[in-house]
DNA sequence: GTCTATAGAGTGATAGAC
DNA sequence: GTCTATCACTCTATAGAC
């Protein structure tokens, strides 16, 4: 038995997926130990809060990859046009074009909205928000800005639903298309 | 003990509840039991599948009464812009102005998309399908009525994510308030 | 010896099936 | 209500790094 390579970042990718496939309640630790391949010892080892402290892991670490490479992105391009294209590429493949879903948006829809709150809340506002900035300075109203922005992020989880209940991946694809036209479009 | 009100109609609706608030894993017997007031006993005698059977009955229903109050009016409705007006009222008030989730929409996110794929696959087409139809006949071109009625139904699921996560119903309302402008506006 | 990472048998509670 | 399986979780034992 022997120090091996696990550490709490190398389980986390692990985990995520299995939350991703699962759900939180279909996520069970036997699933997690196998989908790792470490006992229950050293995920309890890591993890002392058990299952819930893992979904708060994975939900911090999606956070921190969408911060760094989607709403950073978006305040920071000096180009806005530039900054909504960047956006929906990232997102088409985080998403990996419509094949896997958004783990925040399922756990919005359940039980874990609760327990989870302030993680799912503030992951959609700050997309919001990073958004509507990126569109003011596009040249849209800031009312328009912001109603594009909601829209937006509403939309792209509409299309993972829809991509996943028709089995067709190409409907979340068309809907990203459909939103670079919109938010490009500034009258 | 006697006859009492209790039939497979009658449960349905409260099993919808359930499965809405808990998602298909987190509807535990148990919680199907205290709510219905029914034994497990009865609850098998009405639906020897279990869970897996009660969950059918109530995606059929939930389908059932979207043709009638939601397709069939698309449909029928001689004013297309009427149509789509009694749409968004129908589903506002379905959905509870926000309140609500879609279990469709849950169910496709989750690992129930695969043991429900029928009934997932055909109430999400079967409603672009006849949203499709009546923006044609309002004027849009065929493409741009099929895009529409897809985006409108992502936008909806979108929208229902949306106020779950925010905490905001009036999120979903706007989504619809957006939707209304953005299909009778043919140009 | 001490500390950390590990495995996994064992805990009571509760799941769904019948 | 009874059944078995499985749940999240605890705990003991132990290996190797220091």
């Amino acid at each position: 038995m022997a120090r091996m390579i696990a550490e709490r970042a190398d389980v986390i990718p692990v985990v995520t997926e299995v939350f991703r496939t699962h759900g939180y309640e279909g996520a069970t630790l036997s699933v997690i130990t196998e989908a790792t391949g470490l006992g229950k010892g050293s995920l309890y080892h890591f993890f002392p809060g058990g299952k819930e402290e893992l979904a708060a892991a994975v939900l911090e670490e999606i956070e921190s990859w969408f911060r760094v490479n989607v709403f950073a992105p978006l305040a920071n391009n000096r180009d806005p046009e530039q900054a909504v294209k960047a956006m929906l590429a990232s997102v088409d493949n985080y998403f990996n074009g419509g094949g896997k879903v958004c783990i925040v948006g399922v756990f919005a829809l359940g039980d874990t909205r609760d327990r989870f709150a302030v993680e799912v809340h503030r992951y959609f506002l700050e997309w919001i928000k990073a958004l509507a900035g990126t569109l003011a300075r596009l040249g849209h109203s800031r009312s328009d800005a912001q109603s594009f922005a909601e829209e937006a992020v509403a939309a792209i989880q509409g299309g993972l639903v829809l991509a996943r209940a028709l089995r067709d991946n190409k409907a979340f694809r068309r809907a990203l298309q459909r939103l670079k036209k919109r938010l490009l479009d500034v009258r």
